[in-house]
DNA sequence: CTGAAAGCGCTTACAG
DNA sequence: CTGAAAGCGCTTACAG
């Protein structure tokens, strides 16, 4: 039951250590007939190399930077919590956690947030992208400096971020068409869609997901235009209200963006909730109430505290080289019904 | 940017590094004063300590041994893979993994398996309870014998297993129900349950979830007696067919155990694909499958990559005496359509 | 191109 | 009740 080790794997190849950790790591300068001694005998004797023993010695330390939107964007105020109890938990695994908070919806901001970041300081820096104009030259200026730039909910594809952290909103979009078609069907009858805002490439995506499948499989219903609420509940309630007003005979409602309490208030006042079919996404405070009390049908979820920890794994096996689990880091799209909500 | 080490707060504290560990470690046998320096001594510097370098320290190593069914449960091969690939993955961890198969269904082979444990090699045992007679007596030797047993997909509730891994069945059937209910909905006719065996606790407590929601929520639908088919797909299809025969008119399917292969087999030959709504359980590939050409409406899935690593995390906790973090061991009930199927 | 020695941050006998 | 020293399994200067 003894763990074997480097010291084995050098007594078996008779090198010394620093040599066999030259193999291991695949360093420079080593003959190719010491090369072979050494992955012979840890063939040999079946060595695998202990990794937290290697992070010990390699005094390797991570500082990962968050830049979160700030505002009452409730879903934003999940992943921001689930970041600091992460730092608390992280500290344990030479991980540094900060937390920055920069305007939402904001290119200019978001760019001056990433020029800041201090490259000798920080291995990683995780962001909602917003798809703003020179927001790409920004993370090729970040990558360039050496930090590894990853790109949490929204991303932009086609920038250089290392890696994105977030759902295939298309998927979403396609997801949230079904439900809502097999929800109203057999009506015939409109369907309005909510957005925060289409300089997000994650509203961007849902929408156009949404109206394939609508167009594809529900012919049979109308498509509103697409109101733009800035994930602002007041600015939702307002433009849900005139909604209701001038189509009474609404069917249903994806709510793409975030703002769901104004989404709420609105149905309410109209003693619309539980009448039209409502599909919404991320399941905060207000969802999980409202998919209680019946006025929500379905929410769509992607689930903070996976994406936040997965953002800091990516960020360490990208810095240390190493592989991770493509299957773990798959972000999914969950849906809640009243049903499976407390699990 | 150094790190805060035990030698400085031993320092700061003016005594050994051995006392330190006493304290941190919280043993016996120090001075109330002593622990008092110490302690102040941490919150001043605000050490915390680095877990990896106490694990190798210590040279702690785990060893798990999973019991998994055998036979051709696609459901159980796939966790059986993910624990082959789990092992490969957490021998760099100081955890070794071993996987024994057992007869599915079967009380005194899961209770032979159990009392086969060698207690004095394992850390713990993950297994797949049937809910069999003198179960719970096993489960109390194990424990006795210091092995720490954990529950995996199907549980017994009120036995001295450490943990249970899975999701609760009661919430998936009341989603299934709920999904069933809509997709039939406006129409009133027949529904039918097919199940495994009623010695899983899992498909016990769906079949009840199901039932308690269709009762109340869906009157208009009437409930066939439920159809016990072994997760045998030859018994599933032919048992289906029967069914199909006797009521040309039924309106939905819920198939809450597994061969969902002989499920699709009979519906194909009544030509009945994509007409009766089914809504099943696990992601296999035949369910895939069924979802992607419009056979089956929903599938209920209980990811078993995350219930793998989510056991192992909970044994290694357990034996260290350390937390671990509820809401990322919670094994959710997810929910596939065809359109949220890849992600 | 290779090796001896010190060190990462903790824990563990052992001695007192 | 407390401390000095060795060790976990790896890596890193430094010397040759």
């Amino acid at each position: 039951m003894k763990r074997v080790t480097v010291h084995d794997v050098a007594a078996e190849a008779k090198v010394s250590l620093a040599t066999v950790d030259r193999v291991l790591n695949g360093r420079q300068g080593v003959k190719a007939t010491t090369i072979e001694k050494v992955t012979h005998a840890i063939e040999k004797i079946g060595f695998t190399r202990d990794t937290q023993a290697a992070n010990l010695a390699k005094r390797r330390v991570y500082r990962i930077c968050f830049l979160l939107p700030s505002g009452d964007n409730a879903f934003m105020q999940m992943l921001k919590q689930e970041a600091e109890s992460a730092a608390d938990i992280e500290v344990r695994n030479r991980t540094q956690i900060e937390i920055r908070e920069i305007p939402p919806f904001d290119g200019p901001a978001l760019i001056k947030a990433l020029d800041a970041i201090e490259a000798d300081q920080f291995t990683g820096v995780v962001f909602v992208a917003s798809d703003a104009p020179h927001v790409k030259q920004a993370i090729e200026r970040i990558v360039e400096r050496g930090v590894i730039p990853i790109t949490l909910v929204s991303d932009i594809p086609g920038s250089s971020r290392a890696h994105f952290v977030g759902i295939d909103n298309v998927a979403a979009g396609r997801t949230a068409a079904s439900l809502l078609g097999r929800f109203v069907r057999p009506q015939t009858g409109k369907v309005a869609v909510v957005a925060g805002s289409m300089l997000l490439r994650d509203h961007v995506d849902r929408r156009f997901g949404f109206e394939q499948v609508m167009r594809e499989e529900y012919p049979e219903l109308t498509l509103l235009p697409v109101l733009e609420a800035r994930d602002d509940n007041a600015t939702t309630e307002s433009l849900v209200n005139t909604l209701l007003t001038e189509h009474p005979d609404l069917l249903g409602i994806y709510n793409l963006g975030a703002a769901k309490r104004g989404l709420v208030a609105a149905l309410k006042q109209h003693q619309l909730a539980g009448k039209v079919r409502i599909v919404a996404h991320d399941l905060t405070d207000d969802a999980r109430e409202a998919l209680c009390d019946g006025t929500f049908d379905a929410i769509l979820n992607q689930d903070p505290p996976h994406q936040i920890r997965s953002a800091i794994r990516i960020i360490r096996a990208l810095a240390d080289g190493t592989s991770f689990l493509e299957s773990q880091e798959r972000i999914r799209i969950d849906i809640f019904l009243r049903d499976n909500l407390n699990t």
